[in-house]
DNA sequence: AAACCTTTCATACTAAAGTACCGGTTTGGC
DNA sequence: GCCAAACCGGTACTTTAGTATGAAAGGTTT
């Protein structure tokens, strides 16, 4: 996982901090400037002695403070095998955009039915329900019956 | 997970440094122009400049320091699907005394391949895939493969 | 109203599946 | 060695499946 926050201290926290001592500087300088109370030794003096005592919290702060303690949540995933239920992949179903009729052939077709078995259980022609079977494959993009059952089980829109 | 830290770091943070940075200038402005009235004082000013920037460097350094990373794991439940504890009927297969290339040819079926399909997998003629298959037809006491099909998957003989 | 999809049915045809019967080889058990 | 079963392959045939194409009725959407 990316701490962001230690990319920002890091990097981005050190120039800003550098930029800064460099603007308190010229500030110093301005200040100096303008208020003409001139004492160019006292703010070297107080410079160095601010760059020394800042290395020095920085090191105090290293040796003594407690470190940080972030917290990583990870899952650890649990395998558990649900019996049996079995519920219908819609989804995959509503991509083929079959007909009702096309998708109750196909279910019927699962159930090992002939063509004709089809058509008088349904009270259908046979050229009828070629067709719709016919239309079916295409959806499905197979190219038989058997096909379209290994499928179809395969993506679960049949049980 | 919010990070109160990054934002407080993002935005408030450089106004929060600007204005320490400004009370820094004035304060040293102050003491600069007070000390200068009282000299003696210098030791004093230094001092505080010191204690200032160590208790910066502190601060800075705490903000630097890496946190220690603490891994906590959770379990979370995952249901994986069926398949995982299919177990194939073996008193259901043993009743149909299939021969071992019945059995293949019914396991190529289910994957829904045709006659010829089977022939080019097993390096076999046509005619003997449909002698195997007609056999097993017969065995299984069906008349197509869809219902062959149908039948082994109830039968919970292939999977 | 026109365009589109679904459903129904039909004909004609090709491709594949399935049956029946045959011959031959191999393999394992008695 | 013999027998039964499995295995491999073939021919011939019937049946079923699948494709192509068209047509008509009904519903929905634009």
């Amino acid at each position: 996982m990316i701490n962001f926050k230690n990319i920002f201290l890091g990097s981005k926290h050190i120039i800003l901090y550098g930029l800064l001592m460099a603007i308190l500087v010229f500030a110093l300088k301005w200040l100096q400037w303008k208020f003409l109370i001139v004492d160019n030794a006292l703010e070297i003096y107080v410079g160095l002695i601010a760059v020394f005592f800042t290395i020095l919290g920085v090191w105090v702060a290293t040796q003594l403070v407690k470190p940080k303690i972030q917290t990583l949540i990870v899952e650890k995933e649990v395998y558990i095998t649900q019996s049996g239920e079995f519920t219908i992949d819609e989804t995959e179903l509503k991509k083929l955009s079959l007909s009702s009729r096309e998708y109750e052939m196909l279910q019927l077709l699962a159930k090992g039915y002939s063509n004709s078995d089809i058509g008088e259980n349904l009270f259908l022609s046979l050229s009828t329900v070629k067709t719709h079977i016919s239309n079916l494959f295409t959806k499905m993009e197979v190219k038989s019956r058997t096909q379209a059952i290994a499928k179809a089980k395969r993506l679960k829109i049949i049980r």
